[in-house]
DNA sequence: GCAAATTAATGATTTATTCAAG
DNA sequence: CTTGAATAAATCATTAATTTGC
């Protein structure tokens, strides 16, 4: 944390330190709430929150939205960053491992039902917009995705699944249509299967 | 819409039925994929399985569609009581214990810290600005937000999850318990800590 | 046994939120 | 701060289960 102040952690306790010191219960409390949910306190929020934890040392509301800002923009990053990793090693140890994965779905090939297409949703009736891989952005755009996959497949919280006996599921006969996207990026537009 | 017809369940086979009604080969497939993983399709994908269960009967590509939007839905729905239901139980066993939730916040009440509260921020010299208790819909109000919020961590397979912090919350000093279900489905809910 | 009547499931829409580009 | 894209929540509507009276 390279707490410059030089006053040495006694901002929290009442110094006139240089920035905001916060006290350990300080910022128990805070992750508390953080994690609870609360990730951008409201002002009235905010002020509640600022007086509650003057209790234990000298806080103010600007140094309690710092905090919440901060401390959520830093989660997204290491977020990522973890994620990033996970994918890495994920496509070290099987450079070509398509093969958990469902049946591509690749963009564009396919037959498609009527000419209308799937589109943007809301109350269009279903014109052929087209492709509109928007919702892509996530998938099959993204490698990410089958990080993602892999994260919640189940050693998360997820409540689902104890059902059935997790074993390989045949969706379709799989005919693994796997379909290398060459262009620009090349991941694989892939669904894993559970297991 | 109110296509009268009387058609009875031959939707899928091939009637013109109001709505689509699936086969169970299709809904086999549906779930197989769902459970895999795959929380929302995006439109090639949508197209794509649409192609594979039309082979079982007729189907369109917004019929997926909503088929993913529906059951992700209630699958939420479901757990959301669940846990609700937990909570009570929980409530019921240890009538005090606060203790692992947020400080209250009650709106309104508190003490603010220097007439100057906090608000919208950006570099704002935090005037006074105020309420806008918008954000808080969500938290503050109720404990049943720890829960909330454990219910969209990433089952989907969205891949943002910034929104929620991907570790797991402790909402309860549970360990792991199980909900036996009362209603249809009984898988048991199991909410293990991540770690 | 069988339909009319009632209830539960679930497909389809509409409306609100949310995030993050611009 | 505004706005567009993408969901998720809430709701409507129809179909299937089931209950009930005969």
């Amino acid at each position: 944390m390279t707490s410059v102040v030089p006053v040495k952690g006694t901002t929290g306790g009442g110094g006139g330190g240089s920035r905001w010191c916060p006290t350990p219960e300080q910022v128990m409390l805070l992750e508390g709430m953080y994690r609870g949910g609360l990730k951008t306190p409201t002002a009235t929020q905010i002020q509640q929150i600022t007086a509650r934890l003057s209790v234990y040392g000298k806080i103010q509301g600007k140094n309690v939205f710092y905090w919440f800002q901060n401390h959520k923009a830093r989660d997204r990053q290491k977020l990522r960053k973890k994620l990033m990793a996970l994918y890495q090693q994920h496509r070290l140890y099987n450079p070509h491992d398509h093969h958990h994965f469902l049946p591509t779905l690749h963009p564009q090939g396919g037959v498609l039902e009527d000419a209308s297409t799937c589109k943007g949703m809301m109350n269009s009736n279903w014109k052929v917009d087209l492709p509109s891989d928007q919702t892509c952005k996530f998938m099959c755009d993204c490698p990410l995705m089958s990080m993602m996959m892999m994260m919640d497949n189940n050693h998360g919280t997820t409540p689902y699944c104890t059902r059935v006996p997790p074993k390989t599921l045949q969706l379709f006969p799989i005919t693994t249509t796997n379909l290398k996207n060459d262009d620009d990026d090349d991941y694989e537009c892939t669904i894993t299967t559970n297991l």
